[in-house]
Formats: C-alpha cells, sequence, structure tokens
DNA sequence: AGCAAGTGAACAAGACGCAGCTCATCGACG
DNA sequence: CGTCGATGAGCTGCGTCTTGTTCACTTGCT
C-alpha cells in the first residue's frame, strides 16, 4: 500500500472526502516530522514514538566494491513500536471492531465519534484489564498466567463475533504464507508489483549484464 | 512530546481545533495499524514505510536469572525511515517554510489548502529538483559531486529569492543555533534521561530498600 | 481516578543499519 | 492523464541495536 491508497484508506473516516484524508495524513506526518528535527521525542502511547537518534561514525562497507568506507556521525529517526501496536501486529490482541457509524460521524461531528472511540476502547481495555488483573493477582502463579494469555488469544477470538474468528483464521493463514501472502495481496492491488519485484530478481542478471558492459 | 501535545501542535493545521486534530491523528494511526495487522505493508514516500515483519522462533535470555528462553516466532511492527525524514532528521536538508496560512485556512478549506501546500511544496521541490539535476548529470563527476552536495546546499540558499535569501541566512543561523538548540533540548531531556539512566542506577539501591522488605 | 503503558537494569544471540550503485516504483505537477 | 524527478529496494558484511523476563516506579490517557 502506498501513500495514494492510505489516503484511500483513511478517507473512509472523512466521508469519502479524500482530500481532508490527504490533509490529514500530511499534517500529522509533518508535523511529527518537525517535531522530531527539533530533537523532541514524539511518543504516541501504544502506537509508538519516533525520536532523533545520534548515530555514532562507524564503519560500514560498499557493497559493490567491499571497501570499508567511514560512515559519518549523523542524527537518524528512530521509531520504537508501542505495546499495543505490538500486540495486535503479533496477534496477541485484537483492534476494536472499526464500525461504519465511526466512519460517517466522524466528519460530521468530531467530538461524537471520539466518544465512540472511547467506547470501544473501553470495552477492548476492561477485558484486558480484567485478564492482567488475573496474572497480576496470582504472582507465584506467573508461568501459568503464561500460558493463559496465550488461552486468552482463542478466547477472545472465540468471543468475538464468527465473521471475526474467520477474519482472526485467515489472518494467520497470511502470517503463514506472510512471504507468500503479501505477494498475494500485493498480486490483487499491485500484481505488476510482484512480478516487478521478481522481474528485478530477474534483472539482478540484468545487473550482470552491465557488469559485462563494465 | 506526548500524545496529547501533539495534538496541540497538530490543531495549528486545523485552526486551533484539537477535536479535529485528535481525530486526524487518531484517524491516521489506526488506518496504518489496521493495514499492516492485515499484513500490508504501508509505504509513504519521504516518511517512511510500516510493515509487518516475521520474527522467528529464537533463544533469548532472561537477564534475570540467565536463562536462556525460546522466544515464539511472532511478527512485528517495523518502521523503516524514508529518505525525506532521514535528511531532515540528519540536518542534510531543511523542512518547507510552514506559514502560518496554510494552518488558518487548512481547516476551513481541505481542497483551498491542500493545493496551497502542493504550491509550497513545488517550490521546495523544483529547487531541490534543480539542484539535483546539476549532479545527475555529472554522473562521473559523483564523486565531485558528493563534495557539490555540500556546497549546492548554500547554493540553493544562493539561488532563492532575495526574502527567500534573508530567510536562508536566517535559517542557517538557525541551523547554528539548531543545532545548538537541539543539543540544548537535547541535553534538557537527554540529560534528564542520562540522569534517570544514573537515577535508576541509585534506584538499585532502592531496590535493596524493597528487599529489606522482602 | 484508575489502569495501562513506559522506563530502566541485567546479558547474549539474533536482527538490523548502512555504505554506493542500479533499476523499479511513486507521486506531484502541468 | 502522462511525465519525470525523487524515492525505494536490493546487493554484502560487519558493527550496532533489540529482545527476551521481572520488578518497581513514573507517566499518560481515557
Amino acid at each position: 500500500m502506498n501513500k495514494t491508497q492510505l489516503i484511500d484508506a483513511l478517507a473512509a473516516r472523512y466521508e469519502g472526502n479524500r482530500k481532508a484524508a490527504a490533509h490529514a495524513l500530511d499534517s500529522v506526518l509533518d508535523t511529527i516530522t518537525r517535531e522530531v528535527v527539533k530533537g523532541e521525542k514524539v511518543a504516541i502511547t501504544g502506537f509508538g514514538s519516533f525520536e532523533k537518534r545520534v548515530r555514532e561514525a562507524r564503519w560500514v562497507r560498499n557493497p559493490q566494491t567491499g571497501d570499508r568506507v567511514k560512515a559519518k556521525k549523523k542524527s537518524v529517526p528512530k521509531f520504537t513500536a508501542g505495546a499495543d501496536l505490538k500486540n495486535v501486529v503479533s496477534g496477541a490482541k485484537k483492534l476494536p471492531k472499526l464500525t461504519v457509524a465511526k466512519a460517517a460521524p466522524a466528519a460530521k461531528k468530531a467530538s461524537a465519534p471520539a466518544k465512540k472511540a472511547a467506547a470501544a476502547a473501553k470495552k477492548a481495555t476492561p477485558a484486558k484489564t480484567a485478564a492482567k488483573k488475573a496474572p497480576a493477582k496470582k504472582a507465584p502463579a506467573k508461568t501459568a498466567a503464561k500460558k493463559a494469555p496465550a488461552k486468552k488469544a482463542p478466547a477472545k477470538t472465540t468471543a468475538k463475533k464468527a465473521p471475526a474468528k474467520t477474519a482472526a483464521k485467515k489472518a494467520p493463514a497470511k502470517k503463514a504464507p506472510a512471504k507468500t501472502t503479501p505477494a498475494k495481496t500485493t498480486a490483487k492491488k499491485a500484481p505488476a508489483k510482484t512480478a516487478a519485484k521478481k522481474a528485478p530478481a530477474k534483472k539482478a542478471p540484468a545487473k550482470k549484464a552491465p557488469a559485462k558492459k563494465a
């Protein structure tokens, strides 16, 4: 998914208004960028944090010549994923269901949807809280508690709607073939890209061709 | 800077409307999250890309017990910073000036501001483009070109309008202090962290205190 | 206000970043 | 809608960074 496609997906939060979505995306990214450039660490609880980190001078290699090169000391942007993002990406936790209702009123009433989002978040949060409290109380039984969360994951899956579970199954299926699935996903929108990637792999020999030129 | 402060900064793009800003931030982050969870790589040219990466099972160590632990195979979120973000963070490139005018109309007319933003982007882009073309043409002189870019930075400054040049002069002046300012900023926070790091070291004994409790 | 996230420390194995170059892809603009 | 300049990805190998667990405390957010 590229920027344009992201804007398309984001537009759903703005009643299909792509311009508003584009403005939102640009604004968010630009603001984060400016703060990081200023040396400010931008910490978004749950999602992650962006910060400027100093990378000391170090020896690196020119992959083409194999020569060692001294990379100068510089500042680089660093993103550290937050717990929530990690949890949903790993599948340990599911994202709150995004209702169409949220998307619709989003553009009309920023406050109303925010409350709905909070409500949805609360629904997801308490369940987790309870789960965490249980192990917290069973300090000695934490080992077992570890196993408990594993059971929790499926429990949540089961707790969710049948379709969600179906989606969950699809999700893991995607993980297994993550290397394969993305190709499929890519194949849908950018099969050309997949082909393009495969093509470049073939172009690796193409590079050999230029090597011959050399 | 935390989420609340980020929303404050972002509100400037929405006529001070914090709710709209919050909605924008939440929408963007949630959309990115959902796409990544779905296995989609979200590539935002210039800023960076978010993707789900598979981490194979591996042996890790429990630092407290020294025990080897088998970390299960899991999916983790990964962010790769884009060239533009890297350049501005490293100081190799400056961010286009953000005019208040942009912020003001942003909330009123999503379309109009988008165009203005685009116009501003163009101003920044062509200058860079021209600068880059120059080196691109001197393919053989790339080695020199490397040295050239250092000179380019001022060259671009000169190429800009007199006022822009004035601004450029201010900009470099800001650069000089920028490094000083961020250092100070960093000094403020970093030392705090450093202090914090030292503080926890002191807290190590504090842990002994609870040990006494035990 | 209460709960979750974040932080720091410990250590070793595994993951990641980064040079320069080339080609494919992207996206802003006319 | 097409164009073209900018960006992204991949290559190699080595130095740097992250990650597991646990605990206690601080901070942030709903």
